[in-house]
DNA sequence: TGAAATGTTGGGGCG
DNA sequence: ACGCCCCAACATTTC
């Protein structure tokens, strides 16, 4: 009898370049490849709304892709402490494979499989997926770790060395017996009634193969240019690869070595960009409290004003501020929000509003198909002014002129603020300064068709400025 | 990957 | 011709 291998997948859910799927398709031993959904393990940061509708699409791709070669993915709900060693004992499993993670529960729970597995004389074997650089590798001459994002990349790329991607496996034998799978309709990971991913569908397709599609697309149109057009939000300048990067659907080295035959000045500034998503994992691993905790310890004590009235009025782009509101409806409506416009909200959220940057991050964790715990943790650090590398805490975005500077004919507007859309541009980032007369020509009434700011930006930064000297 | 306040410079209007 | 003022344009400092 052949024993099985168990790869476990997590947010890796590619069959390229996927090192641990790689090695156990190698070894000619028929495969489990299990996929496991544990509400439990993550407590708070339980995958939120949103990634869940993009959960389920990625899980049905790659259950479709593993089809064409004649397996099938497994499926099952609850803890993996539990059901990987059940499976190891009933199918007579000679080893366990994954790519390790690094979220402060993914790294107890492999621990804790690590050693069960080890009782079990079965052996547990991890790989480097999902990460450029292992966050212990790297530490500053005090031996202790970076926070400075400059430093810690320059000290990366000092020694970095991005092995080339790992083929497609060819052929993978697949064990069949036995097999418990869910149905991953029973997961219910699809909104119903409302059905609020009407949006997200228009967008997104999720899945390996559309990732390597956008990143092509991406090459293709944007990165010659990117420096230039990536904060126009009108424009599709990005790569918009965060959320199949999240899922891993796509991994680092494939986007990484893609870029070589590009010339350094276009994309230099795109792969410092994955390098601040090595540096988010790198904090979190070194500061596990980062999603919840203020890194910097002084904003413990920050005066933060919790307004619930607010909070929802930039929940829904309500807030009086074009900018604001087209960037918060984007994103409730696509599952994504363009970069420099989530500057921009959160900016707003935090420094105008003063309202606790845990808030927002919360709130983007539940409507982001991209909510990514590192990443959205140590966004929302940097852009309050209490994370590592902080932007410094004066540093306040004014939505009236980013907008006029980063969406100058207004296209953004018109798109996700219909309600304004006729105005002439001279008053979309601000109607409140338009005559009354020339609003009710194009159908806006404020405080009726769309609101009055709910805060004056320029009272509210001196206000934040204040609360900022405690 | 900021914005506002303050400082400096230089051209033009004007007496 | 000259000094004075104003102010736009740009630079520097400050938050």
């Amino acid at each position: 009898m052949v024993h099985p291998i168990i790869v476990w997948l997590k947010n890796d859910l590619r069959i390229a370049d996927n090192p641990a799927l790689h090695a156990a398709a190698a070894t000619g031993h028929p495969l489990v490849i299990l996929y496991i959904l544990d509400d439990a393990i993550a407590g708070k940061w339980k995958i939120g709304g949103a990634s869940r509708w993009w959960l389920h699409n990625s899980l049905k791709a790659l259950n479709d892709d593993l089809k064409a070669m004649g397996g099938l993915l497994t499926l099952r709900l609850g803890d993996a402490l539990t059901i990987i060693p059940d499976m190891v004992t009933k199918l007579k499993a000679q080893a366990v494979y994954w790519n390790r993670s690094y979220e402060p529960y993914a790294l107890r729970q492999a621990e804790q499989l690590s050693r069960v597995l080890e009782k079990l004389q079965v052996e547990a074997k991890t790989f480097q997926g999902n990460l450029l650089i292992e966050p212990w590798e790297i530490s500053n001459k005090q031996g202790g770790y970076y926070k400075v994002f400059t430093q810690y990349w320059q000290s990366c790329l000092k020694t970095l060395e991005v092995p080339n991607p790992l083929p497609r496996p060819l052929k993978i034998a697949f064990h069949r017996e036995d097999i418990v799978s869910d149905l991953l309709g029973d997961w219910k990971l699809l909104p119903v009634k409302p059905n609020w991913a009407k949006g997200f569908e228009e967008l997104w397709r999720p899945g390996e193969k559309h990732a390597i599609r956008n990143l092509e697309r991406f090459l293709e149109n944007s990165i010659a240019d990117y420096d230039r057009k990536r904060d126009f939000p009108a424009e599709v300048g990005t790569s918009q690869l965060s959320p199949y990067l999240h899922f891993g659907e796509i991994s680092p080295r494939i986007i990484w070595k893609s870029l070589i035959p590009f010339l350094e000045a276009s994309k230099e500034r795109y792969l410092t960009e994955i390098g601040w998503r090595e540096f988010s994992y790198y904090l979190l691993y070194h500061f596990p409290k980062l999603p919840d905790e203020p890194f910097n310890n002084r904003f413990k004590e920050f005066p933060w004003e919790d307004n619930d009235n607010r909070l929802h009025a930039w929940q829904k782009g309500l807030t009086g501020y074009p900018f604001v509101d087209a960037g918060m409806r984007q994103l409730w409506h696509t599952g994504w929000m363009h970069n420099r416009v989530r500057m921009i909200v959160a900016s707003f959220l935090t420094k105008d509003l003063l309202i606790p940057w845990q808030k927002g991050e919360s709130w983007f964790w539940d409507t982001l198909v991209d909510a990514d715990l590192a990443n959205n943790s140590a966004s929302w650090q940097w852009v309050a002014g209490c994370g590592a590398d902080a932007a410094p805490y004066f540093r306040i975005f004014n939505p009236v002129l980013q907008g006029r500077k980063f969406d100058p004919d207004g296209e953004y507007i018109k798109k996700w603020v219909p309600e304004l859309g006729q105005l002439p541009e001279k008053y979309l980032h601000c109607p409140w300064e338009a005559p009354e007369v020339l609003l009710s020509s194009f159908g806006v009434k404020l405080g009726y068709t769309y609101p009055y700011p709910i805060v004056d930006h320029a009272e509210a930064r001196i206000a934040a400025l204040e609360a900022f000297k405690y």
